[in-house]
DNA sequence: CATCAACTGTACTGGTCAGTATGGAGTTCC
DNA sequence: GGAACTCCATACTGACCAGTACAGTTGATG
C-alpha cells in the first residue's frame, strides 16, 4: 500500500521502473503466456528483483493489466502510424483493416496476449472490463471511419452498425483461425481477407 | 504404460470409468477453466480418486483431449439433432447456423471451454491439432451444406469456399465478443445475427 | 548530520498440485 | 488355490510460485 496503487493506476513516472516492468512484462506474457511466466522472471527482464516489482505494483493482476494498458496504448501508435499517410475516410479505413489484417495474421506476440487475456476475462470482471473498454475503442474507431467513407459518398452502406460489428467479429474470428490454419497466413491471402473484409462494410463508389 | 494408452484414445469401455472421468473433466473444465480445476477434483466428480484417474489416464493433457473429443462427439450430435427436421439444404443450413449462434451466444460453458482450448493451444502442439481437426469439420460441414443449397438452387453465391471461411470466422468471432458485450446475447439480437451470417454466404432464391 | 521517503535486494513462507509409489480388492483363468 | 490382470485408494514427493518480511541504499531536504 505504498504509491503503488497511485503507480499502477496512473504511471506518471513515464520512463521509471514500472513502465520498465510494465514493458518486460508484456514482452514475456505475449511470448510465453500469463500464466507460464513468474514475477522473478518479469522482474529480472526490467533488471530488478520482485521486491522492486511489488512496490511497484500490489499484485501480479495489477502487472497484468498494466501490460495490458501499454498494449492498447501500441495500438494507438500503430494504427495512426499505418493510417497518417492516408488522405481520406475510405483510404484511411483500408489502412487501418489492412494493419489490422496483418497484425492478426502475422504478429504472434498479438495473438498471444490477446488470446491469454480473452482467457483470463473468462473468470476475472477487472481484466474483462478492461479488454472490453478496449474492444468498444477500436469498434468505435472503425465505425467512425466508416460513417465518415459513407458521409462523403466513398462508400455505401445500408447499415452502418451492424455491418462495422460484423466486420470487427470477422477479424477477431480470423485471427483466433489463424493459430489453427497457419497457411491462411500468406501474402496473397492476406490481401483476399482485407478486401473481403471491406466488401463487409459495403461497395466502394468510384469518382 | 498400462491399458492407458489404448484407453485414452480408444475408449471402448464405452460406459466405463474412463468415459466417466472425462464427463466429469468436461464439466468442470467448462465451468472453472482446465488450469483452475485439479485432478483430484475431477476423479472426485467421477466418484474416484487420483489414483484411479491415473490408471485410466496418463496425464492431465490425455483428460484434456478426452475432453476435447467428448465436446467434439456432443457437438456432432447436437447439431443434427438440430437439423434433423429440416427438408432441403437451405433450411438445414439455417438451422445449423440458428444453432452454432444459439450456442455461441447463450451457452457458457461452450464459451469457456472453447476459449481455454483455444489458450492451450497457443502452447501445445497437440491439443492444437486436435482443435484444428475439429474446426476442419465444422468448416467441411458448413462447406458441404452450402454446396448443396447451391446446387439445388436454393442459394446464389459466386465463392462458396471463401464465404463459408468468412462465416465462420464471424460466428468464431462472435463467440468471444460475444463475452464482452453481453448486451447481443437477447433473442432479437440472436435472429438478426442468424440473419446476418447467413447473408454471408449468398442470397437465398425465391421458388 | 539527521531524517524521511523512494526504491531495491535477499530470504523466506505457505499453499497448490501434477505425478508417483505402493498396497490392496475383486475377478478370471489355468 | 494361486497366478495374473483390472481397477482403485491412500499417502507421499518435489517443484513451482505469489506474496511477505525486513534490512539495506540512495538522495533530497531541513
Amino acid at each position: 500500500m505504498n504509491a503503488k496503487t497511485s503507480e499502477s493506476t496512473n504511471p506518471h513516472t513515464a520512463a521509471g521502473k514500472g513502465e520498465e516492468l510494465a514493458q518486460a512484462a508484456f514482452t514475456l506474457f505475449s511470448t510465453r503466456g500469463i500464466d507460464r511466466v513468474n514475477l522473478d522472471e518479469v522482474a529480472a527482464a526490467a533488471g530488478v528483483t520482485k521486491g522492486s516489482l511489488y512496490w511497484h505494483y500490489s499484485s501480479k493482476k495489477a502487472v497484468v493489466l498494466a501490460a495490458c494498458d501499454l498494449y492498447y496504448l501500441r495500438w494507438r501508435a500503430q494504427i495512426s502510424a499505418a493510417t497518417d499517410s492516408c488522405a481520406g475516410a475510405y483510404a484511411t479505413l483500408e489502412a487501418a483493416v489492412a494493419y489490422s489484417v496483418r497484425s492478426c495474421l502475422l504478429d504472434d506476440a498479438n495473438r498471444v496476449f490477446s488470446t491469454e487475456i480473452v482467457a483470463l476475462s473468462l473468470y476475472d470482471t477487472d481484466v474483462r472490463a478492461s479488454w472490453a473498454g478496449f474492444l468498444d475503442e477500436t469498434q468505435r474507431y472503425f465505425l467512425g471511419l466508416t460513417h465518415q467513407a459513407v458521409g462523403s459518398g466513398e462508400l455505401v452502406c445500408a447499415d452502418v452498425d451492424r455491418a462495422v460489428d460484423l466486420m470487427v467479429a470477422a477479424m477477431e474470428g480470423i485471427k483466433q483461425i489463424a493459430l489453427f490454419q497457419p497457411q491462411i497466413c500468406g501474402p496473397q491471402s492476406e490481401q483476399r481477407t482485407c478486401i473481403r473484409l471491406m466488401s463487409l462494410l459495403g461497395s466502394q463508389q468510384e469518382r
